[in-house]
DNA sequence: ACCTGAACACCGTTCAAGT
DNA sequence: ACCTGAACACCGTTCAAGT
């Protein structure tokens, strides 16, 4: 995109000129400062000093709001994760990528869920399935190991997001997992959760994260095995 | 629950008496009916035939009601989820009772992932989690694989959900796969994207939702191999 | 063409007043 | 104790009037 500045001396505009890229760019400055509930037309405006109904002539309604601000979140870390040589690899990456941005932004996360058509996630598909059909996967199976892919990391993302948006500093992190793991077993005394919970204390998210990547990957080259010995199917 | 009649021949008092069974009730005839912007505390009241403040008896708030319309209906859904011999057909049953919920009860899939401490999904983890450790997970494996599946039953049902709130029966289902996939071809001319845009429109969401399961099932077997040989680790 | 801000038709929640 | 419904403090969106 190429800016052709009038070429006055002193610049006697100020920085105005209401524009989507400045709505979309206060919209995602709330939703981080104040979260999702936070972001209303009457912030945004007085973000930008201007009147309530001047937004309306650069974006559709709030919806349209929240999902061009999630894709200008999304836009540079699904521009930088297509060149990877190693498909397994780029998938990780792409994953992290969305994660991170997720943990940054968590309001990211329930919008991604909230609309299957908008670019970011058709992105994520475009993606997901080029790396797919590296591996050697094709027709039915491409599809369907695709979607799983893209719903898990997806979904995982949007949890996890779920999960810092109740605690978002170290120290009331510990806290929520040490009352969901008390809690947890105070209502079940079975003890297998007795264990879980103690691990639970312990566990990152960001590298359980990407161990459900590797299960979906173990999973895809085991059922389709072009990598040592199928096993097989019940 | 034991229901004590007053033993009045003709009873004199109506179907009264607000409790949270009933104010659960009305709002999952609401939700169903008109989605989740169609619940509002005025529509429930209305619906219950009472004053705008009477909930606030029985409820918190809007949230709450939303979360225990969920449980209500997941509830009896996680009750049958128990009692199956092979661990991969108990973990399958679950996540088409969960699948097949949220089909019938868009809603539920939002929900789902904006609270994670909620009861109904405490129930998932468990049963999940129960399951695995039958098929000899334990440790942090456990935790990896256990977090990996949950995360993508309730991300994938929320994600169909939400295809499924745009396109509610058959018709328009096809129009909006045909739609997607027409853009799709339009947007990006990678041969790929033509091949994967012509099973779109013949994919049937809870057959792929399932494999997905599958893929998962296979990837926790393959990587801690007992059936077969395992699979070298890159 | 773009912006302003009052006005409209809604919200969730509270609370004095009733029974 | 439970219910009522007016009142309060908000919303998103529209639109005549301004520049």
């Amino acid at each position: 995109m190429v800016v052709v500045a009038t070429s006055s001396p002193r610049s006697p505009r100020r920085t105005d000129a209401l524009s989507r890229e400045r709505i979309v760019e206060a919209s995602i400055a709330i939703l981080d400062a104040a979260g999702e509930n936070g972001l209303t037309v009457r912030a945004v405006t007085a973000h930008l000093s201007t009147g309530r109904g001047a937004i309306y002539h650069h974006v559709a309604n709030k919806d349209d709001l929240l999902a061009e601000a999630a894709a200008g979140v999304l836009g540079p870390v699904l521009a930088g994760a297509e060149g990877d040589d190693d498909p397994r690899q780029a998938i990780r990456t792409l994953a992290l990528g969305i994660f991170d941005a997720i943990d940054a932004h968590p309001w990211v996360g329930a919008q991604l869920s909230r609309e299957p058509l908008q670019p970011a996630v058709l992105a994520v598909w475009r993606i997901v399935g080029i790396q797919l059909h590296k591996l050697g996967i094709a027709e039915t199976a491409l599809a369907d190991a695709g979607s799983a892919l893209v719903n898990y990391v997806l979904g995982a993302a949007a949890q996890y997001a779920a999960g810092a948006r109740r605690a978002p500093d170290d120290a009331s992190r510990r806290r929520y997992l040490e009352r969901l793991a008390a809690e947890w077993v105070r209502l079940d005394p079975h003890p297998l959760v007795g264990a879980s919970a103690s691990l639970l204390r312990e566990h990152d998210d960001r590298e359980q994260f990407v161990a459900g990547v590797d299960i979906f990957l173990a999973g895809v080259t085991c059922l389709h095995g072009n990598r040592g010995p199928a096993a097989g199917e019940g």
